[in-house]
DNA sequence: TATAGTTGGTTAAACGATTAATCATCTTGG
DNA sequence: CCAAGATGATTAATCGTTTAACCAACTATA
């Protein structure tokens, strides 16, 4: 199934050809000045004797490896394989390829991962920053992928605009009193979407928002939300700022025997891969990894090209990266409160209907 | 924060010093015959002018890149992070860098990834194969991660024992009707779990397989499976394969009522992220994949040493690779069945305490 | 008919590390 | 005191591409 060991190199189709293993080179890469018919027998010449460049051989020469390293803070985040996804495909088709780096969360090991991608001489990197950190400023491009309010070279989704349709969604299914459910208060993309989700619930709804890092402090790790409380306060709508919140409250909830969407709605953001699949399957926001991750690694071509541009400026070729829209995913979990539900009938009868 | 742009080559050590690059070469690796003081002073110069090893330049000389391929059939398939993250920690230090590539499920893609990844002259590939496709002999290393009864140089967990694992804490627990729940026929792991299971449940279990694959091909994706009358059938136990079909039965249960673990349990396989965050959380069985992947990254290293060692015994160096244990958590989604409690009461009674 | 400008190609020098071959010295044993 | 061996370091070739510099031959220009 495999063919012959070892590929052949430039000098043997340069051999085999009377020619010199420049204008091999040349007729290949298209840069030189080589005679059309010549050009021709050449990459002729490759496809018979199997030619395969050498990426080493080419990184020694050009200083460039064709390799983009991506880190992240804690490979296992849930939405990592989306992002991960999306940059290998959007780096495959830019030919590049991935170099993967953890951080698993701790602040010095993202150091260490950045040195050695650097050490193996990465042309770029995509860093998907741990909470609250700053990338210092290092000689290789880099693009981070994170909230918008993070400065720097930052491509990202809309999270706040993303709240704000949430937010909305739920106030017009007629929700009135609604508990934001987040994690950490140190994170640009929690607190965006806190902020978003205040905005598009707007004045008449009155919000509270549960810090589940807080929570856990004191209770621990995986202690219940106690949301069946909130139910009994007049709490209807749950809205957590990532999906895995989302399914905690959501089994929490049905495991009192609360119905969701009935006596609740819940909703997420994310759409990670079990949302779809729960029952209720969650109403949700999908972030348009591909897009991101297309706006992370051009941004990062140009700057490789231009020999590390100035680093404030290399997203800002591409306009439509500086809030990436996000997508309302509208499920089962989410509906109409009991009262809306009334008031529509209400008005129905009224209506002589 | 950065240091000096180039960072320094092996000749310029050796000029500052006044000796041959040859003479540095040798300090640094250890290798040839350089006096003690003279390699330390060659240390020292090193560290101070904030020498850099060309991995491309070594890589150009030595034909090895250090560098390995990890091709996923499906990046976003939730067992990955983990799987990446043990990958990369195992590889990283062992030396080796990791480029991922996704074949989105799909063979033909599964081919050009792996194509791909030898163009960039990859040392090795560790590959988790999709669902029933063999790995054509490439000119490369390779090390699997499937199931045992995978032929070739496979590295896997012992499924078939966690399953047993898990039957046997299930008819500990009083189940006598069980619904073993799987996704595909095809997937040797499915298989191997799903016998592992009614090796484990024994005789005196009543077991039935549903193929949950098989349901949404006719009812299409993200049906319902159809539990509560299950339940009403007199089943108590639910067995999946993988933690999203344990989630998708246990949310499905809540839904329409039914009490986990009252009433019914549910556990699962691969202690994915979120189940041990739901309520009530899940019993499942965790795979050492720290372990699977030192063996893989072990083996690798072993093979490309050689050269390209003998594909067949690759693994064999390393005995406890075969079946890797897998270990049992149990949680609160699975308990004594109602039949049991109370008869463990009547037995109570009996014994007059 | 010289001269300048193209066209199509070759030469040779990098890039940075590794490594076999070689060469001085310095020990030692006989 | 001399040949043989050990020790410590150097030379130079090599990996496969790229690329600046150069060159020959031909075409158009004055």
């Amino acid at each position: 199934m495999s063919v012959g060991r070892t590929p052949a190199t430039m000098t043997e189709i340069a051999a085999a050809l009377g020619v010199s293993s420049a204008t091999v080179s040349n007729a290949l890469s298209g840069k030189g000045r080589v005679s059309a018919e010549l050009s021709a027998k050449i990459r002729q010449a490759a496809e018979e004797l199997g030619y395969v460049p050498s990426h080493a051989a080419r990184a020694l020469r050009t200083g460039r490896t064709g390799v983009i390293g991506l880190v992240l803070p804690d490979i296992s985040n849930p939405l990592f394989p989306q992002i991960a996804q999306a940059i290998e495909q959007a780096a495959a088709s830019a030919g590049f390829g991935v170099l993967i780096a953890d951080s698993r969360g701790e602040i010095a090991q993202q150091t260490a991962a950045i040195g050695r991608l650097i050490e193996r001489g990465v042309d770029g990197m995509i860093v998907v920053p741990r909470r609250g950190s700053r990338i210092a400023d290092i000689g290789t491009p880099v693009a981070i992928i994170d909230s918008p309010s993070t400065p720097g070279n930052t491509v990202s989704s809309d999270h706040w605009e993303g709240g704000v349709q949430m937010g909305r969604h739920l106030a017009s299914l007629g929700h009135r009193k609604v508990l934001l459910i987040a994690h950490s208060r140190e994170s640009n993309v929690q607190n965006d979407r806190i902020g978003g989700l205040k905005a598009g619930l707007g004045k008449d709804v009155c919000c509270e928002t549960l810090w589940v890092g807080d929570l856990e402090a004191s209770q621990g790790v995986g202690c219940a939300l106690g949301l069946s409380a909130r139910v009994a306060d007049g709490f209807t709508g749950f809205a957590a700022v990532y999906d895995l919140l989302a399914l905690r409250a959501l089994t929490e909830l049905q495991r009192d025997g609360i119905d969701v969407p009935l006596q609740a709605s819940v909703s997420g953001f994310d759409d990670l891969v079990w949302s779809s699949v729960v029952m209720p399957p969650i109403t949700t926001l999908r972030q348009d990894l591909a897009t991101i991750a297309e706006c992370a690694v051009e941004a990062l071509g140009h700057a490789i090209g231009n020999g590390e541009a100035a680093a404030g400026s290399m997203i800002a070729a591409r306009p439509d990266c500086d809030g990436v829209p996000m997508k309302l995913v509208i499920r089962q979990s989410t509906g109409p409160t009991m009262h809306s539900v009334v008031a529509a009938a209400a008005h129905a009868r009224k209506d002589g209907r």
